[in-house]
DNA sequence: GTCTATACCACGATAGAC
DNA sequence: GTCTATCGTGGTATAGAC
């Protein structure tokens, strides 16, 4: 997007020099809001961020939450959708080209379910890592008003690659096929939230440079324990 | 525990009819604060729960929580804490029985690493699938201030499952071991968090009537996925 | 239509009386 | 040990300026 990065250029050398860096990417408040959200949620997490830490920091009011969202609430759930919903596009749109006679379809399934989030990640390349854990919040989230989010969109996912799984090894039961599914999201979206962490909580004993090696790992992780009977 | 419920029996039916349930369990505010906490956390989160809800629902005061405890994330920590000490204790002690000259000590490592979850979770019937909530609240917990309860314990577990997996696979590189860990922890922790969710949102689909068969689909998925080359 | 100022109630924390 | 009173902060609702 060279535009939007040549408006922020002049934008910032103009005038807004003293003003927060997130404030200047968009005159419009409501994305301002939406952008400056996310980043915050993603560092702290829903709960720890007040609307006038959000609001000071996007150069807003305090009510133009209200005014633009309804709620706290329904904020996250702009942020939450926002990530969530391309994602899973992205994910039923990659299982609709799977070919179910070759052997390599669960191959084909995990990277259905695993490339849209990873690719997610990698295009925000300013965000950084803040986005890997915005994104594994929403994914495996304890809060239930995040989940109830993330439930609308999860059922027709959750059905179409339990659907996926069970041609690509028919003789498997729905029940499996359900938890298999489960047990991929969880192993995702832990490894991706925790990646920082593991950097310290290993004391030098693991070290890694790129998302690379993760997501190897990972699609390798997923095939083998997907083929599990 | 037969003393104790005979203890809640008498005292139950001497005078306590009118105080919420679990209010009568032990006369000591801070065991009923820890107790009635546990529950509210595990049903609605960390930070849903106001301290007014747990004094209300455990006949305390309002200060009783700063008093006994400090603060409401002191309160947390002693929650979590109570939760995933023995948890952990448990699984260095299977740990330390592995033979690793038999091909199946990655079944023994994955058993030494859920098992105690499980039966944690199985020993108090009371709690239900309330228990289940809070534990995996607590292992895959995107809360900065719950987790880092938990990295002070995890470091030793993470070393010692890295070790062991080294041991059982030499072939592989610490990152990967580290990685594996990480795949197994979120695996656990999400589908033990929405078991319930999943009878729902597969609309029908999924039907499972005890966490036994969750189990052993998760082990039979652990130990194929950490095989992975 | 957008944005602001401001008041309101619930929350966590603390001091001090009993 | 326990309780009441109070403070600062948080989310929310509304009236009104532009």
């Amino acid at each position: 997007m060279p535009f939007k990065r040549l408006f922020e250029f002049l934008l910032t050398s103009m005038i807004a020099k003293e003003l927060p860096v997130n404030s200047r990417t968009l005159g419009l408040t409501k994305e301002r809001l939406i952008v400056v959200a996310g980043e915050l949620f993603a560092e702290r997490g829903f709960d720890a961020v007040s609307l006038r830490t959000i609001t000071d920091k996007a150069n807003a009011n305090l009510a133009a939450v209200n005014y633009h969202f309804g709620s706290k609430q329904d904020l996250i759930v702009a942020v939450v959708d926002d990530i969530v919903r391309p994602v899973n596009e992205r994910r039923l749109f990659l299982l609709d080209d799977i070919d179910y006679s070759r052997s390599r379809s669960i191959k084909e399934i995990v990277h259905a379910f695993i490339d849209p989030v990873f690719d997610a990640c990698n295009s925000e390349s300013e965000s950084d890592n803040k986005y890997y854990k915005l994104i594994s919040r929403c994914i495996a989230s304890r809060d239930e008003r995040v989940s109830s989010i993330i439930i609308k969109q999860f059922p027709e996912v959750l059905a179409k690659f339990v659907d996926a799984i069970t041609k690509a090894l028919p003789e498997i039961s729905s029940n499996s096929a359900h938890l298999k599914v489960m047990f991929m999201a969880g192993a995702l979206a832990h490894s991706l939230f925790h990646y920082e962490s593991l950097l310290l909580i290993s004391e030098g004993r693991f070290e890694l440079n790129s998302t690379d090696v993760l997501k190897s790992e990972l699609v390798s992780f997923l095939i083998r324990g997907i083929n599990a009977s």
